[in-house]
DNA sequence: AACTATTCATAATT
DNA sequence: TAATTATGAATAGTT
């Protein structure tokens, strides 16, 4: 109850070099890779660009972004970069505009369907696309086109509404979830990988820089 | 030469959505991919965390950034994730990372979901709305605090059932995993600049560009 | 988790 | 295409 204020230095300049404290840097971690997915966010938008963004931390558990989704620009990625896909191709910019936001709307709208389904929707098989792959549809795997098709439309309906005005009740009330966690995180049965917690150096081999100001100017005549 | 300079508004803010202006998009799209690149090799550097970023501009050229190595950090992806093939009816083994990934799940899943719809697939509006489980499909302002509670209790109960499913299936499958190499790429290119222009390989073949030399300078063919 | 003072990123402009 | 600069954003340190 003093009456002080609150006499922040405000943000100091830091070093680009491994944080040694702990906490320090979980909370760095967790700042700035918000920051990270964000600006991959933004790019994507404005630029109609397709970019995933995939991040382990320390402890091994990993964060994603991507548009139009990870695999997708993965696939791309790892076939030579040619056009992976005609159909998808910033057609839809901003689907993934404001991830966090939507992220609780989505998780509900599962929920909701999910509930439908249980009590007697009827069900149909998802088509034969590879996205038939994907673990976390398995909980929903019965989703059929209806379903599908009414949870788009509700999040498009919730992305509108919510996205222009939730964010001032929700601010004073609750805030977005994090985007993981669900299994344990204390994991004392989380594998540890080869070179991920590799402490003191990060050897990205002929790697110039690491950690302070870079410049690299492959600037590029022609298309970007 | 009188002082006659004419100081620059400075920096102004900018709406995030697409931009329309084809000269300018290209220019923002530099500097923000150069700026994305900086967050992550930052975000590396200071949290001792593996990152990868790749962009595809407009015209289809690729970018990407990885630490240790862009291949490093994608297979690890790959490999506690998911695998590229198709996949066979059951369980899905690789989940491991993706458990606690959900961000990936929900830009994976809007795509999907959007993807439905523009397949063609039938569309077919709601019909039972009417129901009172759809009070979350109602505008915003008529959103309690009450509601939000709820939606919120959805969205903890929604995890913790994926949570549950995951944890099933880790147990299913807590053995070791034959590494996802979908593309036999995994050992070859050790020698990649953190900043890694790819080189304009819309031709390429399977593999993967990897050429170091970030010093594209082909024709501007395609749009752009 | 919320706040600020400050550094950093970048839109506009040359 | 690169450089400059004023302003918007991100965030380090603190509560």
């Amino acid at each position: 109850m003093s009456s002080k204020r609150k006499p922040s230095m405000g943000r100091q300049k830091i070093e680009i070099k491994r944080i040694e404290k702990q906490n320090i840097k979980q909370i760095t971690f967790s700042k700035r890779r918000v920051g990270l997915f964000q600006k991959a966010s933004e790019l994507c938008t404005l630029c109609t660009a397709e970019t995933v963004v995939i991040v382990f931390s320390p402890a091994g558990k990993s964060y994603s972004f991507g548009h139009p989704s990870v695999d997708t620009v993965v696939d791309r990625y790892l076939s030579g970069g040619k056009y992976a896909s005609q159909n998808i191709g910033g057609v839809h910019p901003h689907i993934r505009a404001h991830v966090r936001d939507l992220n609780g709307q989505y998780t509900e709208a599962l929920t909701e369907l999910e509930a439908e389904k249980k009590r007697g929707m009827e069900l149909k098989k998802v088509r034969r696309d590879s996205r038939n792959q994907h673990w976390w549809k398995n909980p929903i795997e019965e989703l059929g086109l209806q379903e599908l098709e009414r949870l788009k439309a509700a999040m498009d309906k919730l992305k509108d509404n919510v996205a222009d005005r939730a964010s001032e009740l929700l601010i004073k009330d609750s805030h977005f979830m994090p985007t993981a966690d669900p299994i344990g995180t204390s994991s004392s049965t989380q594998y540890r990988y080869p070179f991920e917690p590799n402490p003191n150096n990060l050897h990205a081999s002929a790697v110039p820089n690491h950690g302070y100001d870079y410049r690299f100017g492959f600037g590029s005549p022609g298309p970007y």
